[in-house]
DNA sequence: CTGCATCCGCCTCGATACTG
DNA sequence: CAGTATCGAGGCGGATGCAG
């Protein structure tokens, strides 16, 4: 007689989405290891308020459903199946959606530095990469990432980008989510020395639509 | 003292829309309301489980949040804002997702011929829509819908196709959703008379093609 | 120290009854 | 028909315990 989880009972792709990922936490924790593996105590730390039952709970369904891996070998994290992989893009239409709800942050919301990396991704329009071959890194608090455009093809990855990129910004969490928000202008961020810029000033502009902060020049 | 809504309390898109969107039933009232205006009643009948007081509660939030607009008359129904029309893409992004853990239906799980629209939505990839100007048309049970493509442009329509559709795919809900989540070929359901399928067979393979249930021919 | 399990108070959920 | 009121059951959140 173990015990039923809660379910919809619909025949349908998004309630059986929803039986997986809809409880409390569980996207949030597919949120980070989109970043990468974690450890247990990396995903406690990450997501302040959870109650480590809870997590240990969430993590063991995650993986008898076949969406995460249990850590290998200590020392290691857990991280997630292809099936896992494919949340990405749900996950990241999602977040963009609710960029329209971010308000001023208040003293008492956690602002993290590597969410940011899921901002950009989030906010990477790939129709918008024109035939250009470049890539600009991000430096946010203490995370650096950096976007590759490949004969058009933006990719998002996690470090400093190889060989020289077109443009470098550096900037705090809460700004850089700040802006993703659409509630600062990277002028404006400029203007008030909460982002630092490098790189030409076409390269800037470039990076600017690719993101959706600025229209695309004719 | 009114009472504060449970949130995550994290500066971050997805965060910020699951403190929206992330409590039990909200996204499946939203895919109704993707499906058209509805009335409280249809929504309680087409919500099976979900009490009174809860859908209530739900649809007052989404109100105060700016997602869903209430009936301005009597007759009318509940209907999505723009913001709320939005969530489009994220929810048939987690619905395609979703059909990977579709099983066989179980006597006991609901199945209606409406979602059976939705999940047309899920599957339709746009990069397969070849140069093609014709439209497919469904009916699942009572429903009937209808994909009209113009120019390559897929969209996906209530009602029957304007003009004579290339396609006419007739079928019960259970049957089309199992096509969708390919526990069931569009051959199987043929050979085995749960599928009527009308129109040539050129038009059938490109409408299978587009929906992602067949590879594209040479 | 990491990775959980157990316990407990509270809040959300789900079902029924009731009202305009 | 369209909700509101009420209440038991269960999921959640926080503290604590404990094994490798």
């Amino acid at each position: 007689m173990g015990h039923v989880r809660r379910n919809y009972g619909q025949y349908c792709g998004l309630a059986a989405a929803l039986d997986v990922i809809g409880e409390r936490w569980t996207l949030l924790i597919i949120r980070e290891l989109l970043l990468g593996p974690r450890r247990y105590g990396e995903l406690l730390e990450a997501l302040p308020g959870i109650g480590t039952n809870l997590l240990a709970e969430r993590l063991k369904v995650l993986h008898e459903l076949g969406v995460i891996t249990r850590p290998q070998s200590r020392d290691q994290g857990y991280a997630l199946t292809e099936l896992g992989h494919e949340l990405r893009e749900p996950v990241l239409s999602m977040a963009r959606w609710g960029l329209n709800f971010l308000d001023a942050p208040t003293p008492d919301v956690e602002t993290r530095a590597h969410w940011g990396f899921l901002a950009v991704q989030a906010m990477i329009d790939p129709e918008r990469a024109t035939e250009i071959d470049e890539s600009y890194e991000f430096r946010v608090d203490d995370v650096v990432f950096h976007i590759t455009v490949t004969h058009g093809k933006p990719v998002a990855l996690e470090g400093p980008a190889d060989g020289e990129p077109a443009v470098v910004a550096s900037t705090d969490a809460r700004t850089f989510v700040e802006i993703g928000a659409k509630r600062l202008t990277p002028f404006e961020a400029l203007a008030s020395g909460r982002l630092q810029l490098t790189g030409d000033t076409d390269a800037i502009v470039r990076s600017s639509v690719l993101l959706g902060l600025m229209a695309p020049v004719e």
